[in-house]
RNA sequence: GGCGCGAUAGCAAAGCGGUUAUGCACUGGAUUGCAAAUCCACGUAGGCCGGUUCGACUCCGGCUCGCGCCUCCA
């Protein structure tokens, strides 16, 4: 089964062959580290998250690296505010963004580069650039002279000339620039400002120039795959291309293969940003939601598609998820590989699909409705189906019923497990003593308390609502 | 001004030139001491106007409306 991927490059599906199958190598755009991440930081993550699985099941290995951007003038600002290093600061919030990912089921990526650990790679990708008469230095900056790479603005499809006419208002034209377009590789730094040395003095990078460079340095002069939101197809990944090939020989090589981008998430139908002020972070909606609900309603739109982002959405994804987690209910919670069903290929054939995700959670839930026809055998392995199928998009890796009986962190100090144990016990006495009247007082008052009974004959069980 | 995206039933969201998306919500039935969960049944949706076609939500053209990018942003 080929897999096919929306190249932003070609502006259309394309069948993925990477350069080695035996080792595909893909580079996504990690955060910022300077404050906990938001929700639309998180949709990529989820995304190529999902595109690794697919990934790792195609071929034997799959070198996936994120950054994280630890330099940077809003961390610089950051760290003299609180009186710390960029280190402390950015190592704290590092932390903070692997637990909120790891909330999301995302897998760890193979590598996890850091810019302050690469600023040797990023001054010699400077270098070559100079070199190749790409580059020139100018007042203390090294800046990448952008008419000087014919192919620049291939990616977001703009000509320079439309760019400069349409920008002429926004592009800075600092003095040190020879043309308006011309973007910063190094700059200067201060002493009360983090910098290393270089040819040019103590400085700093650009923004730009870390991906490029660790790029080349841990991955290869080329690599298949690299992701990011749509708002880095202009200028950063322009400008990666521009960096990342500008310093090999004229012509020699191509940078990426396949540039995939994914959508915005929007909160009111307006685009969510940190400029805007209008966002939440992964962190405070945990607080209400299970990580799970949260990567379940990432999933419920095509990546390249925009999201709008409402509580409708989440709590949307929760009933869903109830649905699923109803049909694994007493299923055991290890995967079991060799499980094989059509609903398998079939999912697999729609992620394969530029990841379309949306009719995988459709075969997950075509899959909950057999078990939930199903009994005996059969229906333990379509669970177990059923979970593989989740594993495929990250989801389902949970025990059943402890979904079920999950709280948000912000409302715990309610009724207690046991608790509730101890009412269900009571009215379990009291209708095994006809007396109907108590065992439904005590359904109501449990029900006051968003606790859901369900009687079987087996026992009762209880669900939070 | 340049470039791009979208408009699907109450809500969200897909595929597909002719035949069920799916989930949530709603309604009726089965089941249940009462419930819940589950099962069964139930929606001529496809912005507007043309065109192509035996047939269009699906292809083509135009229009309207909404959104994004054009050097802070996932």
């Amino acid at each position: 089964m080929s897999i096919q991927l929306y190249n932003t490059l070609s502006q259309k599906k394309e069948v993925f062959t990477p350069i080695n199958p035996d080792e595909v190598t893909m580079y996504v755009c990690g955060p910022t580290v300077y404050n906990f991440v938001h929700i639309g930081n998180a949709r990529p993550v989820v995304i190529f998250d999902t595109l690794f699985r697919l990934l790792q099941r195609h071929y034997p290995s799959v070198k996936y690296a994120r950054n994280i951007t630890d330099v940077d003038d809003k961390i610089n600002a950051a760290a003299k505010a609180n009186g710390e290093t960029i280190r402390e600061l950015s190592e704290r919030y590092a932390l903070a963004y692997h637990e909120d990912m790891g909330q999301l089921n995302t897998l760890p990526p193979t590598l996890e580069p850091r810019a302050t650990d690469n600023i040797d790679a990023m001054i010699e990708q400077i270098q070559a650039l100079i070199d190749h008469g790409h580059a020139y230095e100018s007042e203390g900056h090294v800046l990448f002279q952008v008419s000087t790479d014919k192919e620049y603005g291939k990616l977001s499809h703009r000509k320079l000339d439309e760019m400069i006419a349409g920008a002429s208002e926004r592009v800075d034209e600092a003095s040190y620039k020879k043309e308006p377009a011309d973007f910063v590789l190094w700059k200067p730094s201060t002493d009360d400002l983090p910098g290393w040395d270089s040819p040019w003095g103590r400085g700093r990078p650009g923004w730009h120039i870390e991906c490029s460079a660790m790029i080349n340095k841990h991955l290869a002069k080329t690599i298949d795959i690299h992701g990011g939101g749509q708002d880095l197809i202009f200028p950063h990944h322009e400008n990666e291309i521009a960096q990342g090939t500008c310093c090999h020989n004229e012509g020699e090589e191509q940078f990426v293969r396949y540039w995939m981008h994914n959508g915005y998430l929007n909160i009111d139908g307006e685009k969510m940003s940190k400029s805007l002020g209008n966002f939440f972070t992964v962190r405070e909606l945990l607080e209400l939601w299970p990580g799970e609900v949260i990567r379940y309603a990432l999933l419920t739109a095509h990546y390249r598609k925009p999201l709008d982002w409402t509580k409708d959405l989440l709590a949307s994804a929760k009933a869903s998820l109830d649905r699923l987690y109803g049909a694994l209910r007493d299923a055991p919670l290890d995967l079991d590989d060799s499980v094989e069903h059509p609903m398998l290929s079939e999912l697999e054939s729609h992620l394969c699909d530029d990841l379309s995700t949306p009719q995988v959670l459709a075969v997950l839930h075509a899959l909950a409705g057999e078990i939930n026809k199903a009994d005996g055998n059969a229906k333990v392995q379509l669970q177990k189906v059923l979970r593989k199928a989740g594993d495929f998009v990250g989801l389902l890796n949970q025990d059943a019923d402890a979904w079920f009986k999950w709280q948000p962190a912000g409302q715990q100090g309610g009724l207690s497990d046991g608790d509730i144990d101890a009412l269900i016990a009571e009215r379990a006495q009291a209708k095994k003593d006809k007396n109907f009247a108590r065992a439904d007082q005590i359904r109501a008052e449990l029900k006051d308390q968003g606790i859901i009974l369900e009687d079987s004959p087996e026992g009762t069980r209880w669900t939070r609502d």
